[in-house]
DNA sequence: CGTCTTATTCTCAGGTTGAGTATATGCTCA
DNA sequence: TGAGCATATACTCAACCTGAGAATAAGACG
């Protein structure tokens, strides 16, 4: 066997946060501004001595660079950084770093989004995943896109192509699947689509393509929040991690506002209602919030203890198929 | 903004692999020997400069420890080494190594099995996780032994200590979930109840406990083996993984015991059977294998282009009640 | 040829899900 | 003050899915 001591390499870690928070129906995610080009990046930095755990690492930097404290965390991917074609057959390692990639979920006080304004709307970076009101017209652009000669990547048919293309999109006669969001994002940089591909490759980017394509940010930030929200989107039907997000009071219309702002689908009013209560996930404060508009609705709050009795509780979220074709 | 480069720790990157098999009905996992104490540790080996990717490095240090080629790889999970306290609070860095780990899937030649008898089989590591006979008495052993005050961890509240219990555990009138095996683990890890515990405090092991608590792995290598047990099995309901791990042609009955073995838990049949075709997984060969002791069965093998078609094919294995109840 | 064993097909009841209708309740403004 | 508005909440229904099991088929073995 090989001498591990000597060949062994030490790296830097890197560690990134997607941080996640929902404000008026809107999905957010906390940004820092960066002297480098694209001048937005995630919260980030690098593993010290200090820290006792990657968890607290990450904490720490946040807690530095944006003052915002971290509740819920969970991993999300460690990358070899560097990336220069992601997805297809693992990325190329910079052999000064490797970074760690989490998720957290933070309630957010309307405050808070005001006082310091680097919370970035996630639709601003993926104008194709917000669909609550029906498929965006960006879509028909993107796949026009993606159909011509020069985005199809590795398949060599070109009917397998469009296949995948419309599977991914959910074009052609499939449907939409909202947790795809990383395949989206990884077959439109594939394809050239998105700057970051052409910063990578130290071309210019080709000045039509910008106006569809989204707002980019540093590295590979981006691709890093596309895992977060295929993660978060993938999540919230199995495990109560909506409530992260709330704040201790809510209505089932909140609660229903801040489940489409994450998956970007429109959801069957009455079917939520009726989900949620069947799993019991909340119950009635006793008070109600007047500010409607409308009749008043009850507030809720989550019941804590459902952690332990539900084998795993979640929103089965589906998509509200009249709205859905309503708008397109 | 604090100077990152004179901070910044720079650490060694451990693969680790949990290369995963069946035969027979079997489920195993690679191991190597070592020099230390279990004498039995998963294939890893840290990360070298002459590595271009993770999952490349990966592969070269299994192909050096096992002649074992890996196809289909997964990133699982990355540990802040040293564990002290799994699960609690993210653990304690060991400053000089992070480990990544890996799920990988193999289709194992039968031969394969014999000549290098390194595959251990899943459920001599996890006894308790065998349910397919229906639950083994030991789960009782272990459910009084973690309601002993002694293994009373964090939650002071002893009905609430209970609830959890049963609810990881399956026991009482809550069900088993196939998916808990990492909790379960790490648990029983909490409680002191399996080696690992005894041996990361410099602590004797308790005589008595050795017996229902299975063979444990170098460091906390066991605890990496729950978590790909955990995502394998959470992962065959909904992404077509298990043909990874059969061979090109396979009877329905095979696959059945296929996902039987990695689940733990006995399948119903006939809609075991239904699903499958529902979900046009998989198309006959023309062949029947007349070596089944009964009516001989069709051969089947994979569609490999299901994986452009539907949104999410997998098998959404359910126990069998009847089976569950059975033997219970 | 009867029996054993496994494979394959079919049925059925209960539950879940998508979708829609009906009713309730507070607010606003004529 | 009460009609209209806007939202909340309750109830209904058909289609589909799912768990469970009965019934039938086909080779092997004595």
């Amino acid at each position: 066997m090989v001498d591990r001591q000597q060949l062994e390499s030490r790296v830097r870690i890197d560690l990134t946060a997607v941080v996640v928070a929902v404000d008026a129906g809107q999905p957010y995610v906390l940004t820092v501004d960066t002297d480098d080009a694209p001048g937005i990046a995630l919260p980030s930095g690098p593993l010290v001595p200090g820290h006792r755990t990657l968890q607290a690492g990450l904490r720490a930097w946040v807690e530095a660079q944006t003052k915002c404290r971290l509740e819920y965390i969970e991993q999300l991917y460690t990358f070899g950084d560097r990336t220069s074609s992601p997805m297809e057959a693992g990325e190329e390692i910079d052999h000064r770093a490797v970074s760690i990639a989490y998720l957290a979920l933070v309630s957010m006080p309307t405050d808070q989004l005001e006082m310091q304004a680097h919370w970035l709307s996630w639709y601003a970076l993926f104008p194709w995943e917000d669909r609550r009101e029906g498929p965006s017209p960006l879509i028909n652009d993107l796949h026009d896109r993606l159909l011509a000669p020069a985005s199809q990547t590795v398949t060599r048919n070109k009917r397998v192509w469009r296949q995948r293309v419309d599977h991914i999109f959910g074009t052609g006669l499939l449907p939409w699947d909202e947790e795809r969001a990383l395949e989206r994002y990884e077959m439109l940089y594939a394809a050239g689509l998105v700057e970051e591909t052409h910063r990578d490759h130290d071309q210019p980017p080709p000045s039509a393509s910008a106006a569809a394509a989204g707002v980019s940010l540093a590295a590979d930030h981006r691709r890093i929040l596309a895992t977060g929200i295929s993660r978060l989107r993938a999540k919230i039907k199995y495990r109560p991690v909506l409530f992260e997000l709330m704040p201790p009071e809510f209505t089932l219309s909140q609660l229903q506002k801040t489940a489409e702002a994450l998956s970007g689908i429109p959801l069957h009013k009455q079917n939520f209602r009726r989900l949620v209560e069947q799993q019991n996930l909340v119950e009635e404060t006793g008070g109600v919030a007047t500010d409607t508009g409308g009749r008043p609705a009850k507030l809720m709050r989550f019941r804590e203890d459902v952690q332990l009795e539900r084998p795993s509780p979640g929103l089965r979220v589906s998509a509200n198929r009249r709205a859905r074709a309503r708008a397109s």
